[in-house]
DNA sequence: GATAAAACCGACCGGTCAGTCGGTCGGTAT
DNA sequence: ATACCGACCGACTGACCGGTCGGTTTTATC
């Protein structure tokens, strides 16, 4: 039956939740795996019998989430519309998301340097997949049809992705009151900019 | 004589230089003592005979560099110029500074959980007084005289950072061959967007 | 060249933390 | 009942690292 957990799965699933609380809220350095696992409720050597290290856990719970975050982004990318609707579509997806799994994805690029070979590829890919590269085939599909000008798709997707982060920021909170403001000032500022039009403005 | 430096000036100069690279290469947590001491070609005690501790040597660091950063920015956002002028000037200014001048903004978010209390709001204070109040400023008055549209100006000052920061990423560097081309990008984007005019194009 | 102060050294300490390991316990198949 | 197994425990270890301190060298000054 698959509604019915394990044992197993369910005291991992109390250590990954644990570990995504924790290092959201402080660097990589000052989570103690012995804080996780007394969050999770089980001991250290409890922990160490589900996962083989703290990194690999961190990698575990990053990928889990990044990939579940792929197949969301996923539907948007794919959805009929144009360029300027899937974009919406894709960002309203983002910023429904509980304020945990936001703060999640400012993570890698935050902890990024605790890794290195094949672990830290492992991470950068799961988030190129998760986000950017999302946003990089809708962007590069508007270019292709007109609705965005000529340029490097790649660079454009990630000037989306960082305007998208400003508005999920602290001081964010207390400008915007819904989800709807903050998606209209992304991304009408980056259709149309934050400048009035040169020629003969409406005043 | 201001031109020739004491010896405890020059071992601190080394000091502050050795972090500078090694923090941005690295995690606060990664970098040691004993590795800072080694690059400056001082003993761990001949450091700790200049700075009372790790944090105290980060923040020195840090705070005489955003403050460099602030007198520099300072100058192209009370020189002449429209707010689109000025706003390239400080631009420009920034990024053509040398590498590690330039990634050493991005440290601010990355290591900011490592600190708390008064030297969180120090480092806090420092970095928001030399980028994006500067920022700010500029775009405040670009509201007012009516060459920006109508917004919250200090979300579009974290907005346009933003953007600055994206174009000093690795993979843009093998995009852009110029500082003027990065420049562009950000700040047409910027003013003007990335869609084309909804109403007759040029085609 | 005597003297004092500043600069510098490096062995050492105390604490922290990831990871280990021998062992317990509850379930389950035989 | 017995044998077995995966889940879990928690005391322990070994390495590391920030910071200290008594002592030595260098520099400045007269």
């Amino acid at each position: 039956m698959t509604q019915t957990l394990t044992k197993s799965e369910a005291t991992s699933g109390r250590i990954i939740a644990a570990a995504r609380t924790l290092f959201v809220a402080r660097n990589y350095a000052d989570v103690t795996t012995d804080m996780i696992a007394r969050t999770a409720e089980v001991t250290k050597g409890g922990l160490y019998h589900h996962f083989p290290s703290k990194e690999r856990l961190y990698l575990s719970m990053m990928l889990d989430d990044l990939e579940r975050k792929r197949l969301l982004f996923e539907k948007a990318t794919t959805s009929p519309g144009s360029c300027r609707d899937r974009l919406s579509r894709l960002t309203r997806d983002f910023l429904e998301l509980p304020r945990e799994d936001r703060e999640l994805t400012r993570l890698v690029r935050r902890d990024i340097n605790t890794f290195s070979g094949e672990e830290r590829d492992l991470l950068v890919r799961a988030y190129q997949r998760a986000l950017p590269e999302q946003v990089e085939t809708i962007i590069d599909e508007g270019i292709k049809n007109g609705e965005l000008a000529p340029g490097d798709a790649r660079i454009l997707s990630w000037s989306f992705v960082a305007l998208v982060e400003v508005v999920i920021g602290e001081y964010a909170d207390h400008v915007y009151g819904s989800t709807q403001a903050r998606l209209g000032h992304v991304v009408d500022l980056f259709f149309d900019g934050a400048g009035t039009p040169p020629t003969g403005g409406t005043l």
